[in-house]
DNA sequence: TGGCCTGTGAAAAAGCTGTAAACGGTCCGA
DNA sequence: TCGGACCGTTTACAGCTTTTTCACAGGCCA
């Protein structure tokens, strides 16, 4: 998602209607911010990977599927501002858009100035909104998640994950505790739904438990839930350590005994 | 209602144009997405009963009933999106069916992929309206059964249910104290109906039993009802004890507390 | 007592996950 | 421009878990 740099705005802009677009491409150059035209629809995953800081669209060019568009990028960039300039609209559209997710909504014509403005008074609001709270660096086991460079260390050592295996990690440490089925993990990070039958997740899960475990042998993050999906909670790998009683001396691994005591 | 799983989309289609339904069925075999042929309008709550995330329906179907079923579908299972899908049809008509509370109306002919894409996104709008409102532990004798685990927990302990069997236990403690059928849990749970003679409900009750019995043993769960079903129901094992007694039956003093305790 | 029901255990079938390896695309430096 | 490193995706397969199915023993009720 977008970081927190507080530097230049980054800007991609989505119409076919070239002259608004070069008026507008001309005056962020001026601005200094970097921007990037965009053709057709990107797959929403897209824009989150360019870091793009906020999406000015025209709704035509989406042709039918605007509002499914609309939505998968609100939901699946919560980062990301979304600025849509179009022509003529009803009342009932616009409200739809913006409960969709879209955070503002121009009516051409209009003037690129204005724009420009609203573009960047919700980036603003974004930023300040997110805040610094997103990538506060996140503590878990003996692991450090930070956001701020797609990276997990463990006692200062990288584990070198790819971007990728870093959002995964992300997410599940995220939602600590809970069971994330695969379907929703391919959905929030890839941004759109999973085809039957691919594996991606599974693939990323395993190349993320052998990355943490060269890095920090003796926890283990990952959980599997057969049948359902993984949950991230941090565990001491081996046996002992908790001199916890068992109640009823029933051999319940001391692991889990651990990992349920902890949870709550 | 609708549990919120992020799996695949269940979908009931009703129609009877069998050369577009054929179609519809294929596509959604490769998506993985479970899917129902009705001939005829399903009593209302039956497709909740079956967790339908959505319907497509042809109105020509239900004839004069037509809005009367939409109205009603629309108000007895507000958690299931409905998508019409329907040949000529005039401004005014679409305007109505959506407004007595259709999520999305198509006119044919129409691309099957447009239908399904369609679904998609209304089931989607639906599951996140619906948020993490359903995930809510439920507590029940010395039960914790928390649906963002997928599992029960007795005083912290795991009960290692699968997920099956997590779902059916789920689904009688849901509708605590009241019996249900085995066509009905199999139904809610499998998500098509039982064929005749099918045991699957009856071992699955023996396996939960077993396992709550290993983590909870001095509680019964789940009562039999010869002939008829089952019912779930705390109780405490033996003859004496419960000083907790309770004025209507219902569990909960004791037990709540215990997990209180439990969790800190 | 006889005719259904239900509980139980175990074997067979189906399904899921871990793992490794191959593939194809992109980016970069020589 | 070529080659190589790096990544993400896809595929195949072995091993293991879960689900289904079956047969039989008991229980419930008329």
């Amino acid at each position: 998602m977008n970081h927190t740099d507080h530097g230049p705005i980054r800007i991609a802009v989505l119409d076919s209607d070239t002259g608004f677009v070069r008026v507008l491409v001309n005056r962020m150059d001026g601005l200094g911010w970097p921007h990037l035209g965009l053709e057709a629809a990107p797959r929403v995953d897209e824009l989150a990977t360019m870091r793009v800081d906020a999406l000015v669209v025209d709704l035509a060019v989406l042709g039918p599927d605007a509002w499914d568009f609309v939505e998968r990028l609100a939901s699946a960039a919560p980062g990301m501002g979304m600025v849509v300039c179009t022509g003529r609209s009803t009342v009932a559209q616009r409200v739809r858009g913006l409960r969709l997710g879209a955070d503002d909504w121009v009516t051409k014509p209009c003037h690129p100035e204005e724009v420009l403005a609203r573009v960047e008074a919700v980036v603003r609001r974004r930023k300040r909104a997110q805040g610094a709270e997103a990538d506060l660096p996140m503590q878990a086991g003996d692991l450090e998640i930070r956001a701020d460079q797609f990276q997990a260390f463990s006692r200062g050592r990288s584990a070198d994950l790819t971007r990728r295996e870093f959002e995964v990690l992300q997410l599940l440490a995220g939602a600590e505790g809970k069971v994330l089925q695969r379907e929703e993990i391919y959905q929030r990070v890839w941004g759109y739904t999973m085809a039957h039958g691919d594996r991606s997740v599974d693939v990323f899960i395993r190349k993320v438990r052998q990355k943490l475990e060269t890095v920090s042998a003796d926890w283990r993050y990952i959980h599997t839930h057969f049948g359902v999906g993984y949950r991230f909670d941090p565990e001491v790998r081996d046996g002992r350590a908790p001199d916890v009683a068992e109640p009823n001396g029933d051999p319940v691994p001391a692991a889990r005994l651990n990992a349920d005591l902890a949870r709550h």
